[in-house]
DNA sequence: CCGTATTTTGACAAGTCGTCATTTTTCAAT
DNA sequence: ATTGAAAAATGACGACTTGTCAAAATACGG
């Protein structure tokens, strides 16, 4: 497996680099704080070099983020996994979005830049093709623990109601949260003080509404987030902490 | 009133050009297709003039969106004041953001646009200021509406939950379907055959999750807001409509 | 008709991206 | 070691940005 030459290695390692560095930029400055030739300036290559690993700096955006989508999809897996009744499963996923959120917090606002047309219509089908395959992996976790809780009949959707369709309500829910509150300076003032916590409750409450059970009123739900977190999500939970205690101490 | 002499009329109706041209660029080619030197080109003046208008582009396109933001208020108002039982009035909301949608296909592309760090860093305070009040109007017309649930008994919100926070889900899962459709060709792939449907079923569900009566299943929704849209706001589905039918036309 | 005030202009500086002919490096075969 | 062909790295270049600003064109009151 590992008959890589050192060339190989070279260049994986690289393409590594560029990513990091990438990272940054785009983090602190922004979609147009990122250019190739400041990525090369950092590097010390020329910029020939990067093209040659990217043939685009939009393929360098998409890049990062099939990686953060890489690992949400292990996350969905193993919380669509959680030995539960199938709601609670559901609560699993959203601990583990949230974990996600926390472990890559620049993932929405780069999914944001992804999502320009101007920006989308230069990456290469190979990458969007793998960016596809995650999403529709993702949502199908959830939509497979929608059809469980219709099989346990925990769940009954109305005449004409997909699975998919409430998984659309769960993800347009989460996905706009996620947006507004990454682009948004100022939640605070409309009147949400924790907003992770508000979209926690209205993704109960859009559940609660087709009656899905048990009903978040008969189970105590932040206590099995918690739970849920620390235990079945032990990794995941202490990784974020590390990261955030770090982002503390640059801040200080 | 129309004291403006006849270079002040030019000067206003060259703003009002400069926005219809860019409009059609950013909506025919993107972001990046929007560039100061094509619209001085194509209205035949040179670029110094425009930057006498806008002080960068990243104005025009937050000109664009309050430009549609007011109306979107205007529709907020409108279908806040319905008069009938809160719940109706917020399926009125919910018509008024489609017919709104309708009547600015564009919108959704430009907000998204708007809403990257290093667009939005570039626009002046009063703009932004002016983005804000529209913005917080409409939140606060929605949550009018949930006060006003509670009060009259309809709604009764657990320990802790806020009134905004209620609109908060509304709203996340609006943008976030509005963002979703507005930049994904192939949400039909996922199962989703109908989003506008889907959203607004999921909406109501959200609000039945709360409880809020009377809940979806104690009366037709579809025909409520089918009333709604053919008779309250009649002007703006007929001029909806109308839009749909130009369109149709220009692709024909 | 004149002189000032305002508006318009487009050449310019500084910065992008992506290309591609050259140069440099690599490495297997001698 | 030496060679020479193949692969990789380079950076000057063309074509594009945005935003500025001195100079030219225009407007307009007296």
């Amino acid at each position: 497996m590992t008959t890589l030459t050192r060339k190989q290695r070279e260049v994986r390692d690289r393409e590594a680099q560029i990513l990091e560095v990438a990272r940054n930029m785009l983090l602190e400055q922004g979609y147009h704080g990122l250019s190739m030739d400041r990525i090369a300036e950092a590097l010390e290559y020329s910029k020939g070099t990067m093209y040659q690993h990217f043939s685009c700096k939009e393929e360098i955006i998409l890049a990062l983020v099939n990686a953060s989508l890489t690992d949400r999809l292990v996350i969905f897996r193993k919380a669509a996994s959680y030995p539960s009744r199938p709601r609670e499963r559901i609560a699993a996923v959203g601990v583990g979005v949230e974990l996600f959120v926390r472990l890559y917090p620049h993932h929405f606002k780069l999914e944001q830049v992804l999502r320009l047309s101007s920006v989308w219509e230069k990456t290469s089908p190979e990458r969007r093709q793998f960016m596809h395959h995650c999403e529709s992996q993702c949502v199908g976790c959830v939509s497979g623990i929608v059809r469980d809780a219709i099989a346990q009949g925990d769940l009954t959707l109305p005449e004409g109601v997909t699975p998919e369709q409430l998984v659309f309500g769960l993800w347009s829910m989460s996905f706009g949260a996620q947006t507004i509150l990454a682009s948004s300076t100022s939640l605070v003032d409309i009147g949400i003080g924790d907003p992770h916590r508000a979209l926690a409750q209205n993704q109960a409450r859009l559940l609660d509404g087709y009656g899905w059970r048990p009903l978040s009123s008969e189970f105590d739900y932040e206590a099995l987030s918690e739970r849920i977190a620390r235990e079945y999500f032990a990794k995941e939970t202490e990784q974020a902490m590390k990261l955030a205690q770090k982002a503390n101490r640059n801040s200080a």
